[in-house]
Formats: C-alpha cells, structure tokens, sequence
DNA sequence: GTCTATAGCATGATAGAC
DNA sequence: GTCTATCATGCTATAGAC
C-alpha cells in the first residue's frame, strides 16, 4: 500500500504504537469490538496487519491497551480538575458530564468498554480499580471540604464520594440519551443540595425526637 | 437434530417465538451482539436456524423485537412499583437498583442494549423513548408526593424526575462494578436528603439575603 | 519490525424439500 | 413454518520475504 508507505515514513517506529492506538480507538468506537476488524484498524492506521501482531500480540490485547490508556488520562484529567479544591472540583465534574456525553467516540468507547468488563472478569477489574481511583480522589476532596467549610455530613467520606461518582456517571448517561434534559450546572445544583440535605438529617440524627 | 424436534413438539407452534427469544437473551446477553451467532441461539431454543429467519427475517430484527420485549416489562414493573405512592415507589426503585444490578443477564443485556443503541440512531430512538416514558412515571409520582405533603422542591417534576432516574442508573452502574459499595437503602435514603436540601434551597431563594 | 499472502474457520443468510 | 444443506463472504492469526 503506498499510503502506509507514505505514512509511515512520516512518523518513527515508535510512532506505529500511538498511530494504531488511535485508529483503534475510532474503530472500536464505531464498529464496536467485535465489529471491529483488524484489517480495518490496521488500514485507518495506514499499516498493515502485521504491525498489529508484532506489537499487539492479539486483537483483544490491543483494546486492552486502548482502555488502560484512557483510563489514565481519564484519572489524571479528574485529578487536574479537583486540583482547584471542592468547588472548582465540582465545576469540574459538571464540565466534564458535558463534554464527554457530547464527544461521540467518548461515549461509544464508554459503551464498548463497559460491555466488555460486564462480560470478562479481567476488564472487569481494571474498570473497577480505576472507578476505585477516583473515588479516592472524590474522597480526598470531601475531607478537605469538611475541614474548610466545617460542614458534616452523617455519612462516611467513601460512600458520599460513591454518590458523587454514580450521579455523575447517571447524568453522562442521560445526557447521552436525551442532551437537552441535563442543562449545564445541574450537576453541581443537585451536589448541593444533596450535601445540604444531608447535613440536615444528620442534624437531626443528633438530637432525637426532633 | 433430535431435541428440537422433542422440544417443539412440546409446544405449540406459536411458543418456538417465546422459545427463541428467551434463548436469544441468554446468548446475546453472554457474547454480545456481534459474538453471538444465529446457530448457537436456534441450538439454544432448539429449533434450526431457518426458525429465526422465517419468524424475525434478521438477526438485528430478533434483538430489536428483544429489547422491546424487555423494555415493555421494564415499564411495566416501575408504573407497578410507583402505585403505591411516592414513598413505596422510592422503595421499588431501591430494589430494583439491588435486583437488576445482581442479575448477570439483566446487566449484560443492558450493557449491549445501550452500546448498540448509541451506535444505531433507530433503537437509540427506541431507548430514549422508553426512559421517557419511565421519567413520565416518574413526574406524576413527584406531583402526587408535592399534593400529599405540601412540600415544594424549587425545581420543575420533570428535572426532578430526571435526577431520579439518573441516579437510578448510575447507583446500578456501581452497583454491577462493586456491589458492596451500596448497601440497600442508600437509594431512598439518597434521594431523601436531595429532596431536603432541594426544598431549603427553594425556601431560600423565598427569602433573598437568607 | 513491517510487509504480503494465505491458511483455516465461522458467520449471516437463503433455497428447496416436507 | 420448520427443517437441512450450502453459498459467499469475512474474520483472526500466522508464515516467510525483506
């Protein structure tokens, strides 16, 4: 092929990995995995097949790869937004529900990657350590919140960073479904108001017959 | 093939499409749509293939008539679980969170309805449809727990409703990836506090300089 | 390491008997 | 309507030249 010729004369060697991982992305992300074909990765790289095996090994380690690489962005980007202490932290998050339930290959490798944790134990891990990750990281950013502003919350640090993450996850979900019913900065309005209200009933927890 | 013939002579001809569906969920639920094959689910149903293709024309026409199916009882169990009130509807929707997230098929399913939904503009339509009507449920259960209570929320019953469904799906999301890290109730219990702060908010926003 | 070519197999769908 | 048999195609992975 004279386009692989052409491309890969651009780029090093060391190049092809990145080069293949993101066309892999973008087939996977259309087809779905197992719609995905190596020929058809291997072309929208502008390689052949082979480069595929003699750095990939399998088909499935390479989406393996893919999804180890998102995730690590996916961590740091979280971690950069909660930098900014809770409420950039948050503004953050309502941001990042926009975005990535706007971007179409985000959310159909979402799909594709959720899909096949469901279905193999080993996937199935590494999506839980990293959601495990940044729940530490939304933990992290609780404690710090409790300690500026004085506010508790009644429930352990863990299972409100748990809240965060699931709501989060649940409005990408609607988003994705229905764009126009999540507006901007309801993220953050009902973290709030939650965090409010949870403050109140613990509260109330202390003083009984109230 | 022995069995088949065994089994459909056991029931009738119109059952081969309960049979085949039933068989369908169980193979596309474990290798997806694109890794399940005609074969193995008309050896499942233990009717030929040929069965498939005289009653659903199409393998993609067998999951679509699927996920309908399910969507159709889906609907049904939620306006089932909202009859009885605003407070025994937030507990249905509790159980379900525990019910559907611990069942394999109903996850694995659910994973590949919602891949394939994104990438096929025909049953994303499908989809969206179906959650609005669940969010449609959802809206009347919030006005009738506004008149039951005289409680007022600041927030349109649709965006409530929303919120309800969305963080449904995503305490599902973590219940199917860690199921220890939600504990039964957390979904009542969450949606309580919500309703708390929300209505303090509202009462808030009464009262400028408060 | 990357190419081309191909092996070896599984797939969705159809034809025609009954 | 359901069966069996088959077609045409597409797939992952490998072999061997360079």
């Amino acid at each position: 092929m004279a386009e692989a010729r052409r491309r890969r004369a651009r780029g090093g060697a060391a190049r092809t990995r990145e080069v293949l991982l993101q066309a892999a992305a973008e087939v996977f992300a259309e087809r779905g995995y197992d719609g995905a074909s190596v020929d058809e990765i291997a072309g929208a790289a502008g390689v052949s097949v082979g480069s595929i095996y003699s750095r990939f090994g399998s088909k499935r380690n390479l989406f393996r790869q893919l999804m180890t690489q998102y995730m690590e962005r996916d961590l740091i980007r979280v971690r950069d937004g909660f930098a900014a202490g809770p409420e950039g932290g948050l503004r953050a998050l309502d941001d990042l529900v926009q975005e990535t339930a706007t971007s179409r290959r985000q959310t159909l490798l979402d799909a594709e990657t959720w899909a096949s944790a469901m279905r193999t134990p080993a996937l199935r891990s590494l999506l839980a350590e990293h959601e495990n990750g940044v729940q530490s990281a939304a933990a992290a950013l609780v404690r710090r919140g409790r300690a500026e502003t004085g506010h508790e919350f009644g429930v352990p640090d863990d299972e409100l960073a748990v809240l965060l993450t699931s709501l989060f996850h649940g409005l990408c979900r609607q988003h994705r479904l229905d764009p126009g019913s999540v507006p901007p900065g309801l993220y953050t309005r009902t973290v709030t108001a939650l965090s409010r209200g949870l403050a109140e009933q613990a509260a109330g927890a202390d003083r009984p017959g109230h």
